[in-house]
This record gives C-alpha cells, sequence and structure tokens, in this order.
DNA sequence: GGAATTTACGGGTACGTACCCGTAAGCCGC
DNA sequence: GCGGCTTACGGGTACGTACCCGTAAATTCC
C-alpha cells in the first residue's frame, strides 16, 4: 500500500550536490546566500531528475497566506447577473482555502464610477497578491491596474476585457462570435429574406468596446451568408421597465413589421414582458443569460434562445488562475474564452452556469 | 501575512478533553481502544468546533495510496468517442497525484464481452479503492459490480446507468431530455407537418436501456407539440461505412421525401458522407458529440447541430467523485446529469468538451 | 492471588518543505 | 594579529496529521 513510486525531493537533491536541505531550499527560492557554483549544480539536479515540488507539503510548512481581491459590480436590484461570477468564486475559494488562500470581495455600483474608485483604493490599502476584476469602467480600471502593475501585482479580467492591458488573462466570452451565433439562430425565425430584425441595446452605460463587438458579429452573419433581412438598432438608455416599455411601443409603432428579436444583454426578460403585452409572445426572441427571470419566459417559448457565457465558471476560472499563478507558479492561458452556451426551453434545466 | 483564522486542529481537541492527539485521532478514523465515555466527548468537541481536518496534512502524514480503477471501452478505428473521457481522467488524475492517488485504466473491446470479463477480472486481482466504468454491457456489469460491493467498493457509472444498482453516482446524460431537445432543433428543418422525419440508428450492438429513451424523449416532443410530422426508424447493425451506404441508399428509395435526418449517436458523420454524396448537404441533419469528423461537416453546413454531452468532464468528475469520497470522505450527488449541449458551426471553436 | 491478557491511552517520529538561527571560513583595514 | 563584516552553508524546528510502539491499569484465567 506504499506509495510506489518514490517521489525526489529536496532531500535526494540535497544527498546528490553534497549539500544541505536549506542550501537546496536556498535556490528554489531565489534566494541569496548561495555561491554560484552551488546554485548551478543544485539547478542542474532539479532540470535533470526533473524535481516537482510537493505542494502539499509546501503549503503546509509556509504560514504565509496569499489574499486575492475581488472588485465586481454588486447584485443589484437591476441585475443579478453578478451573483454567478460570484458563486463561481465562492467555490473556488472554498476548493483552495486549505492552500493557504484567501479571498476578499470588492463591489462597485454599476451607476457610480466614483464606487469604483472607492473600491480599488480600499484593496491597495489592504495586503494583497493577486487581483480578479470586471473591468466595467475603461478609464477607472486603466487607472487602478497601473497601480497593480507597479506593484507588479498580477491581475486577472472576467467578463470583459481592455485591450493591451499585461493582464495575466482574460477569461470571458469571444463577444464577435458570440453575435454571430445569435444572428445564426435568429434566422430561424426569418424564413423569408425581407423579415425584418430588431436589435435592442438596453443599457444605461454607453459601452464602446465590448457592444460593438456583438453587433458586428452579428451583422457579420447576414453578410457572410448573403441575407438581405433589414435590421435595425435601438438603445435603450434608461433601463426601468416604463422606459423600456416607452421605448419600445415607439419603436414597434416605426416598424411594424419586425420578425425577430435580438437583445444584447440579459435585459431580454424586459422585452419578452412587452411582447407578452402586446399578444407578440410568438416572435423569435433572443437574448443573454440563464436569470431566473429570463428562464421563466424561456420556458414560455416566449424567449425561444438564450445564450450564455457560463458566468459561475468565469468566476471560478478567475480565481484559479491567480492561484495557478501564485501557488503553484504554473502559467495560466492569456485568453480563455468561455464556450457560447445556447439555451433552450428543453435543455435548460441540465445547463451549469 | 499570518494566517489569520487560527485553524483548530486535532491538538486543540486534544487538549480540550484531556487526552493525547493519538486518542482524537483514534476516534477521528474510528479505531479501537478508545474508551466509551472519552469517544463520546471528543465526538461532542469535533461537532462543537466544526473541527475540519487540514487535507494537505493528512495526505502528507499518509503513506497510503489510493488505487482508482478505470473501466472504459478502448478507443478503437470505428470510433474514437472515447478518447474524451479518458483526458478527463488524466487531467483529474494529474489534478489529485499530489494527494496520493494513482488512477489505473482497463480497456475492453466494444465488440467483445470476454474482453470485458477479462479486464474486470484483472480489477478485482489487484489492491483497487474505487472503480469508475461504462456499463456498456449490462449482464457482465452486473455481475462485476455484484462483486464490487460484496468488496464495500465504491463505483460510478459514466456516459451510461444501469438503474438501481447501488451505485455511488451516475454521471452522464439523462438521455430523455437529450432526444426531447433534438426534436426541438430538427422542426426548425421542418416548415410543414408533413415534412418527414428520418432517425437513423447505427449501432452493432442492440442498446435495449438507453437508446430507446433518446427516442422517446424524440417523440414525446412532437407528441407534446401536437406535431403531426411522420417518423420513421431505421436499425443499422452494420457499422462500416458501405453498410451504412446500403442501408440509407435503401431508405432513402422508400422515403425520398425526407426533411430532416435524426442520427441518435456520434456515427453522424457517415450519414453526412452519405448526404453530400447524394447532393442532398442541405438537409436538416442532427446528430451527436464533438468528434473531429462530425465537426467537419458541421463546418461546412452539412450537419446543422450536434448535441454533446461533454464526455471529457464526465471522466474528470467521474474520477473526482470517487476521489471526494475515498479522500475527503464527503457525499456527491447520486445522479449528475450533464448538460445538453448545442454546437454549430458558429460555436464550435469555444466548444470546451 | 499471581500470571497472562486486554484495554485505554500517551510519547514520539515521520511526511516534505519553509525558514530561523548559528557559525566557520574568508576578507578587509589598520 | 585582531576586531568587524560578509559570504556560504548546515542544524534544527515547525506545519497538522498518521500511526508505531510502549506501558500503566484493568480485567480475565486457573
Amino acid at each position: 500500500m506504499k506509495k510506489d513510486k518514490e517521489m525526489i525531493g529536496v532531500k535526494e537533491i540535497a544527498r546528490r550536490a553534497n549539500v544541505s536541505i536549506a542550501t537546496v531550499d536556498r535556490v528554489i527560492h531565489n534566494r541569496t546566500g548561495v555561491s554560484v557554483k552551488t546554485r548551478r549544480k543544485i539547478n542542474e539536479l532539479i532540470q535533470e531528475l526533473d524535481y516537482q515540488p510537493n505542494i502539499l507539503a509546501s503549503r503546509l510548512a509556509s504560514r504565509k497566506t496569499i489574499h486575492v481581491a475581488i472588485l465586481l459590480p454588486a447584485v443589484s436590484d437591476e441585475t443579478n447577473f453578478w451573483e454567478a461570477p460570484l458563486r463561481g468564486i465562492r467555490r473556488a475559494e472554498a476548493e483552495i482555502k486549505q492552500y493557504g488562500v484567501v479571498v476578499r470581495p470588492y463591489f462597485f455600483d454599476l451607476n457610480d464610477k466614483e464606487s469604483f474608485r472607492q473600491q480599488a483604493r480600499a484593496i491597495l490599502e489592504q495586503e494583497v497578491h493577486g487581483v480578479l476584476l470586471s473591468p466595467s469602467f475603461v478609464e477607472e480600471s486603466s487607472a487602478f491596474i497601473q497601480e497593480c502593475k507597479q506593484r507588479a501585482l498580477p491581475y486577472v479580467f472576467i467578463d470583459s476585457t481592455i485591450p493591451k492591458q499585461d493582464n495575466l488573462c482574460y477569461i470571458g466570452p469571444h463577444l464577435f462570435q458570440s453575435g454571430y451565433l445569435s444572428a445564426q439562430l435568429l434566422t430561424y425565425g426569418l424564413p423569408n429574406s425581407t423579415d425584418k430584425v430588431l436589435v435592442v441595446n438596453i443599457s444605461r452605460e454607453v459601452d464602446n468596446f465590448n457592444y460593438p463587438q456583438i453587433e458586428e458579429g452579428f451583422r457579420s452573419f447576414f453578410k457572410e451568408t448573403n441575407r438581405a433581412n433589414p435590421i435595425v438598432r435601438i438603445d435603450i438608455r434608461q433601463t426601468a421597465y416604463p422606459s423600456v416599455q416607452d421605448e419600445l411601443t415607439r419603436a414597434l409603432h416605426q416598424h411594424p413589421d419586425v420578425a425577430a428579436w435580438f437583445v444584447t444583454n440579459s435585459r431580454v426578460a424586459s422585452v419578452a414582458r412587452f411582447l407578452e403585452g402586446k399578444g407578440m409572445a410568438d416572435k423569435f426572441l433572443i437574448g443573454y443569460d440563464y436569470l431566473p427571470e429570463n428562464i421563466r419566459y424561456l420556458k414560455k417559448g416566449t424567449i425561444d434562445f438564450l445564450i450564455c457565457h457560463k458566468p459561475e465558471e468565469q468566476g471560478y476560472r478567475g480565481v484559479m488562475a491567480l492561484y495557478q499563478t501564485l501557488v503553484l507558479s504554473a502559467g495560466v492561458e492569456k485568453e480563455y474564452f468561455m464556450p457560447i452556451d445556447i439555451i433552450t426551453r428543453s435543455n435548460y434545466a441540465f445547463y451549469r452556469n
């Protein structure tokens, strides 16, 4: 019942190099106090024997705690989308707590850039070794990660990204392709090439980096497949339902012949509610995210497809990426695109966020 | 930088119970040599303090190795479906090797029940603490797990199951719902209620437990949504392409008006090849599994949808379920249904098996 | 009632790594 | 040659748990 493969450890390396364990340890951790010759010899042995440190023993012996800060939008009554990443983060935390990793969440208000700045400052005031954030506000995020960079703190983006920022990695959707897929699915609601499409963007913030990618992918599909369907886009900047209703009523008045609706984010339930109210529940409707409200309309058939990018797993993987870097000192993929999942009323019950 | 939360361990419990660490250890591991009174007191303290053993230290101190046996169909030139679960198993193995878990795979030939029996016997001859298997042959599997049960070995089913067998858990698809979803998607290729559907089952073995569930779900959808489309089923027992071609040619001759095709397993590439040969690549075609051959036809548009149940994750989760039981002594879900994923030419690139 | 056995428990070492502390050797200036 | 200082290294303990071994006390046996 003994472990068959006798793993070689620092002790064996020390023996072969005719030095003490402490010296090997110094080499492994790049600490000072080792002659060049000894250091080289030990490094050669490490290479040669393919030494793999025993993480269990390492973490057990180390009395250090690794602090990971999380900076995410707070769950609000407007959207509870961010519950899911937080669940994933909690799951990761439970898994690696044993390894001495502590996760500290900070929340900001999506309607208040100042709250982001405040929380960012609060993070930097504490001892912290890695950061996971959703760079919802580009300006503010840039300022924050600038500071992280100076302190050599690794930071991970989830859900959305800012290009070329030396982030450890991005974990989230490939928005262009996500829009492309939505278009493909929408065509099942567009039997004729003259059927009109309405793209609805409901968002308080004018997002000029992420949203355009979705629309670009969406339109690309029509272009590539030579579909001439007219595509109309409307922007709704007030997210409360009455405003949405107003705007949609106006749009419908202007375009009474819309055959299929595409909502570019998780606010699709509002549109579903609107369509039901107008007795148009049978119109083809696609939107985003596995939220209870959306699932309700999906079950009824008002929403035909939901696209989802596994927000929970984004949170989980985000923390794990930092863990891999900080504890295992292993590399991580620079860009980890989430799958673009299709949810219908027939498979939602088994979906794992 | 010290760990803030001073975890309570055996030492603290021993102190409070006025006994030695060794006695606490005996209680924790249900070993003999502790008086009833002492045992009770220690158990109370464990409850009260919510003692969580330090897995790191536990696995480090234990010189025991846990052996997990894997019993799966071999990858053959007929199908390499089983590569995926094996990848997942390897991934799990790498992750928990540090904890002293060794995974030993055994492969059998899907066309040879005797090979299953042989490998099963081989497993039981070795030291083994848990088994992960695909119960492809019902009779033989039952005999094998009977023996496991007697030895109190936990065993996990993946991909398919046998009901009521005291297995630790089942990790795999909900086949009824999977068939149901396929039907829903297929309707996008059936604009008229008279359009004919061809269900193709290509399999050497007559599967009388798993396959019928798919078809049942498939037909249920049509029934529930009051669709009158004629559904024709053909069974092909010779899986080599020439035979498939013959049978399909015959079927097509008999039913020249088939509008949509549904292949009930991963052999859908054969049907795609056939349809291309007949210049019928535009027919609606749905099948199973993320295999290179299938993806090739998906990209070209010959296959419209692939349904997939994350085979790699099944392998991964299967091993992890045993790990949770054997190492962490934590509970696992009895039935873990995989998501029913929809893959199209627009999202296959980001799919994670 | 004394020997043999069993019961109930404690001491202590090991797992592989991290890191503190001590020290011999080498070097410097004067 | 001596004090002071740096460099290079080893001894040893700790992390929290597992488990071997030893032993006093309790129990059984004849």
